[in-house]
DNA sequence: GTCTATACCGCGATAGAC
DNA sequence: GTCTATCGCGGTATAGAC
């Protein structure tokens, strides 16, 4: 693959904004976010943290929702970006859902007070930021319902309503997020090696 | 059982808060944390939607904070209630399993903002609040930790990192919260159902 | 693009009459 | 226990110099 494949949020941030400041603007609306929640971070803060003043915020995003907005995108795009690769290596139904689920849980690890972020915040956006961020997601969905879809088509998988499962697997990779600490005893990639085991046990047709 | 069997929230607040003006509060401020955020709502809507003036709030709340804390503490222990009555009826490890999960999905939905709100604004509480908190969480997750650790014991669940199972299934079970929409086409029990024979797939070592 | 200074607003909480 | 009125603070965002 000639893909990127920098896996912590200053990599990605470095290649996907060129000025500094907004790196570090970003990478300090991140900690603040993840701190204290969208509301209870102000942008002061952030701005004290990125080490510039108050005002210079606003020379490059309109507004702190814009700051919220744009690590979401990054964090949902990247991530996409990531599943579409893994989705397409070659395999069978199971050894596919084993690396989407794998991939689905150790990449937000990677950069988890984003992803925290992402996921606890996404509601402060406003309806036209949400919309955004909806498509990138059905995206992502779609290439774990395919899947499925495919797994029940082969009698790998056993599956009763293939919505309300592909909605428990997801929540499930999510929820690591709940209460992963990157000093844990556990590498990403174990845990999502634990969890795909877990979600193909959730699946499986030979039992 | 002579227990309380009240399941939605009004019903709860009535029973455990003799003032109206401090149950009018206490729904008014599920409402609006729901909606917009602990942070983001504001004591002066919360007075108004329940009809009293904003200084009104002060007489019964020391603080925004306690008005959060009232509402999760009730809703813990309403739970708490409710599933260590469930743990107790006869049945071996799977079928309690099944009837813990079916509670712990199904209960919440009956109350769900109240739920919603009592699981993403809980790190909104102070040291003291979320200590008292975690007490009340702690003792739920003892009685799925049993559970699980019975069915190890007679066979029936094989499972290789019990901590980690059940923080799975909780996790799971706690999802339903982020889509679960009370005029959707299944009924709390209906999905309660349908999570109880997720899990036990999960733990299962027939298979 | 960065700064200092500040406008303007709404917040949580309190005072004191009834 | 409820109200009206208000304090004091800190918020987002902007103006204008450099």
């Amino acid at each position: 693959m000639g893909r990127p494949t920098e896996s912590t949020l200053p990599d990605l941030f470095q290649r996907r904004v060129e000025s500094p400041s907004i790196r570090r603007l970003l990478l300090a609306a991140v900690d603040s976010f993840w701190k204290s929640g969208f509301h209870a971070s102000s942008t002061r803060e952030i701005a004290k943290r990125a080490k510039l003043s108050p005002a210079a915020v606003y020379v490059h995003f309109k507004s702190k929702e814009e700051l919220l907005f744009t690590i979401i995108v990054v964090v949902a795009e990247r991530l996409h970006e990531r599943l579409a690769a893994t989705s397409q290596e070659a395999g069978g139904p199971t050894e596919r859902l084993k690396r989407i689920v794998q991939d689905y849980v150790a990449f937000p690890l990677k950069m988890y007070k984003a992803a925290c972020v992402a996921n606890t915040e996404f509601n402060f956006l406003n309806l036209a930021q949400r919309k955004d961020i909806v498509k990138i997601r059905d995206a992502l969905e779609l290439i774990v319902t395919d899947c499925l879809k495919e797994g029940c088509a082969t009698g790998e998988f056993k599956i009763k309503d293939i919505d309300m499962m592909r909605m428990a697997i997801l929540a499930l990779c999510r929820s690591v997020l709940g209460w992963y600490s990157p000093r844990g005893r556990l590498s990403p990639e174990q845990i999502g090696e634990y969890y795909a085991e877990l979600v193909v046990s959730m699946v499986d047709a030979a039992k």
